[in-house]
DNA sequence: TCCTTGTATTGACGAATGTCGATACAGTGG
DNA sequence: CCACTGTATCGACATTCGTCAATACAAGGA
């Protein structure tokens, strides 16, 4: 069945396009690549996945310095590379800073990669 | 042989559960940035993105130096870096080599991205 | 064979990136 | 006000990256 009738998770309305049908503007591209540049490191890439899996959607910082070999100004630096990506979103409260993910930039980057079906 | 225009697929099947629903290991999180390396440059995004767009779904090396401000041989290398994280493919046929996208990889990379619905 | 055209490789360069230790800043509790 | 904990910024460093000109390689035609 045509799964593309379905009401998935496509994030917003016109600006995702897949980018196999029509080539991609510079401006465009410019923009899209300082976002995969944000996911084009295994630290960020496991920092976004640990986030959004932990229950609520959030995580404190306190949470994610753990898991990790590097030193905890590494990963302060890598949630500010993720953050002005606006793959997540940050505030403080009170003494933790919290750290979500941005379903839609995701969800932008997701129906930009969809390829056709090889047939 | 031009391939048929399909509906696009969705997630794929077993390879790529969405990141957000469990923490990436070290190794799937190593590969993916690899991958996401691949796709963190402007030119590389629209060369993939032109590419995809030409009809039959590849493309000469030819058709491809033209719309860009680099180089023949920068056009070159980002072509392999392209190859090399297995996002397109490659073949020679008498004088021009051709290059195509490879759907499963882009497919891939998108089912990972797919976030939840925001409320 | 030699020439011509299309593509890839090499070597070099400046710029950007990932990492750290040291330190600064923000809140909380004494 | 001070001490303590959690987080961010700074400065430095080695490594990687994007780019180019020069050159090498591949295939077809004279």
């Amino acid at each position: 069945m045509p799964k593309q009738e379905l009401p998935v998770v496509q994030a917003a309305e016109e600006c995702c396009a897949p980018m196999v049908r029509e080539p991609l503007g510079e401006q465009d591209a410019a923009e899209l690549a300082r976002m995969f540049k944000a996911l084009a490191d295994p630290v960020r890439l496991r920092l976004l996945s640990l986030i959004a899996s932990f229950a609520g959607g959030e995580a404190c910082v306190c949470d994610l310095t753990g898991p990790f070999e590097v030193s905890q100004p590494t990963i302060s630096h890598h949630l500010k590379v993720l953050r002005e990506a606006g793959l997540v979103g940050s505030e403080r409260r009170g003494t933790w800073v919290y750290y979500w993910v941005v379903p839609a930039a995701l969800n932008r980057l997701s129906g930009l990669l969809q390829a056709p079906v090889p047939a």
